[in-house]
DNA sequence: GATGTAAAGTTGACAAGGAAACTTTTCTAT
DNA sequence: ATAGAAAAGTTTCCTTGTCAACTTTACATC
């Protein structure tokens, strides 16, 4: 066999191609609410969080300050979160889901559900888990988050 | 339990997160080699297909034939792929490595060996392939990419 | 053979995120 | 006290990719 051949297996490649499949079809699906994939993913996480600041959600979310800051601009003026000064270290602030925002989550999350369902309806729930299992291994051993897995 | 803590399983959140990280962690390593990841990801298919038509190749990659189009100015802009005319149907062409691009293969496909070792060596072996036919089964059974798995 | 439709590519506008430079505020040593 | 280092965020620049509009060429049907 050439060298060639193990072209074919990397699994960076095919997570690539996987994961750009389902983020797509997410986001045709929120397209109607105003709310991009990004963007739930940041309000999911403060819904699970609670008030954070910006550069510990980065650390959270495996991002960096510069697209959490971007991310951030972007809710707050959809009115989706808040942001509240910190009297004690006026460098920092904290973020938090507004009420609309709050609000909002439980329908993003009923079309994540459905997302999921759809696309990995072709697993079975053992295969689904299974995956999930990987990945939430992947993210916890390479460092990828600092929060258990969440 | 609330409606919420099922956030936490949602199989596209996990997903997006470690392609992110793999993705991130391979453009370093490519950064010396004036190659990104999309464009490493172009020279692999080609290298798989022969002379193939954007169009196709769009198909195979999971790509819109905007990205397809842009990324193929790039490659030819550093001399890696070449462009060559239908006379039988003038709107399309085919694109194939050039020699240039077809040696510089090998290499690239080393660097991904030494990120996907990396990246998954927290995995064993066994996993490490059950994770890999979890996603070749998502891209064959949800219509992912015309070639069987590639 | 003219007209309408489909297909192949390209392009422009926009969203996304990383990297690095920069500002402001706080901490640490001396 | 004060200089220097570190930390928190923001901003700029750059690359990438989608979507939709557009151009050109081919095909179909009448």
């Amino acid at each position: 066999m050439s060298a060639v051949s193990d072209l074919a297996s990397h699994t960076g490649y095919l997570l690539r191609m996987v994961s750009n499949a389902v983020s797509q079809r997410f986001a045709r699906k929120l397209a109607g609410e105003d709310v991009t994939v990004a963007e739930w993913a940041m309000l999911r996480s403060l819904y699970g969080s609670g008030a954070i600041a910006p550069s510990a959600l980065a650390e959270k979310m495996g991002m960096t300050k510069g697209a959490i800051s971007k991310l951030a601009d972007r809710l707050h003026e959809k009115g989706l979160i808040s942001r509240t000064g910190n009297p004690e270290d006026r460098r920092g602030h904290s973020l938090s889901l507004s009420t609309a925002g709050a609000m909002k989550v439980p329908l993003l999350a009923g079309f994540a559900d459905d997302n999921d369902a759809a696309f990995f309806a072709v697993l079975s729930a053992e295969e689904h888990e299974r995956l999930r299992d990987l990945l939430r291994t992947l993210i916890v051993k390479n460092g990828l988050s600092t929060v258990p897995v969440d």
